[in-house]
DNA sequence: TGTACATCAGTGAACGCGCGTTCACTGATGTAC
DNA sequence: TGTACATCAGTGAACGCGCGTTCACTGATGTAC
């Protein structure tokens, strides 16, 4: 005899909502999934583990999602909310350019390597197709173009005569932020020189800021 | 009525080996598993649908991996193999330091870039726990102690003055190379830069090469 | 003020699937005597 | 030269599992009259 009833595991049976408040198990569940997969990585994911750790049976899912694909993309979407909040947050604090850049820099790895299966679901998998019409809201692409105004800052900020496309060097900075997170949170025994250190030395580098004519150490 | 022969799937049924040759097997499966993971990423790969393509009883694996997890930890070693050879092969072309260093990079993210489902296979999940007694000896630990040495002869051939740690360098290169295949792999709509040039840019600016004061173009 | 009824917010049983792993087995082949 | 036998290289049925998804349903509640 299968078991399929909604006790099922750690969680209590959910109270139902409100009528007209339906619409706040959506919320609910995103929370939830985004919880499950901070804890336990995202192919601990599925819709019958969530519906349990809710207190739900698994079909109500279906009642704010078409399926899983459609649940998971809504999960990366919130994640990148967070993501492009807490990098704008940090680059807030300063007047400076290039100090603002490094900031920005630093709170993106710094979050990635916080959240590492969060940032694994926001990058591990094929973005679902967009929703066909908006081709460049892609989720992140408003974290990628606050990097760029960054950059572009800095650089009209900097010594005259440097022509550097912003666009370029950003999408230059944000692989080698992304590398730097991937790396850690893959190969967490390697012998890491610590994260915001690393973070500055690589942006300074690439945005060719520090000593003109060479460098030793900051 | 379930199904669990041999000749169902593509594959047909494989002919056994002579005696004494058993080991033969071992050999073809971690060549098939290569080609699935490549073709159809590490989520496809499993003991059954890898015995259907082989041609074998799924049991048959035992024979010489105890287990899921074994197996793909050989497939991991042999594409680390792989990667370290190519990288190798293309730095061996040049005799300028900073020449076969920009090759090496290159050629890791082609690898890299060109064989993405493996790509993720090697760094995508935790590394199986080292064969306890070698603790530096993970696979891929070469082609890095590779790298650390090509920076080192740039670092030696440079101006004199300078001071940067090879190592650390190298770990900065590493995390970048990785971040400019990953970050490609998955956004592949994203309007990048040709491969080469970034890998190249990305080299020359960490490492501080190219025209002394100021950098413009290349 | 009372009541029929539509709607809302879910439930629960069942389906078929592929998976990793176990267990007892089979049949060819080389070797010892 | 013949034959018993151990070994080798596998086989095939079965197990229990969790999964996504379907389908018909249920019971509370707000609203129209």
């Amino acid at each position: 005899v299968r078991y399929t009833g909604s006790t099922a595991g750690t969680g209590v049976r959910r109270e139902r909502n409100r009528r007209g408040e339906g619409s706040r198990l959506r919320g609910e569940l995103i929370e939830a999934g985004v919880a499950m997969v901070e804890a336990q990585g995202a192919e601990a994911l599925s819709l019958r583990s969530l519906a349990r750790e809710v207190g739900i049976a698994a079909t109500s899912i279906y009642l704010h999602f078409t399926d899983l694909g459609e649940f998971r993309a809504a999960l990366v979407q919130r994640c990148f909310e967070q993501l492009t909040e807490a990098a704008g947050a940090a680059a807030s604090g300063s007047d400076d350019p290039a100090d603002a850049l490094r900031a920005r820099c630093r709170a993106y790895c710094r979050f990635a390597v916080g959240h590492p299966n969060l940032y694994q679901l926001m990058f591990g998998a094929p973005l679902p197709p967009a929703p066909l019409g908006d081709p460049a809201s892609t989720p992140g692409r408003r974290s990628f173009e606050n990097l760029v105004i960054a950059v572009d800052v800095c650089l009209r900020a900097g010594p005259a005569g440097r022509h550097d496309d912003p666009f370029r060097l950003a999408s230059l900075i944000w692989s080698a932020e992304h590398g730097i997170a991937m790396t850690r949170i893959f190969r967490p025994m390697f012998p890491w020189a610590p994260l915001d250190e690393l973070v500055e030395e690589m942006v300074d580098r690439l945005m060719g800021f520090g000593p003109a004519g060479q460098r030793t150490e900051r």
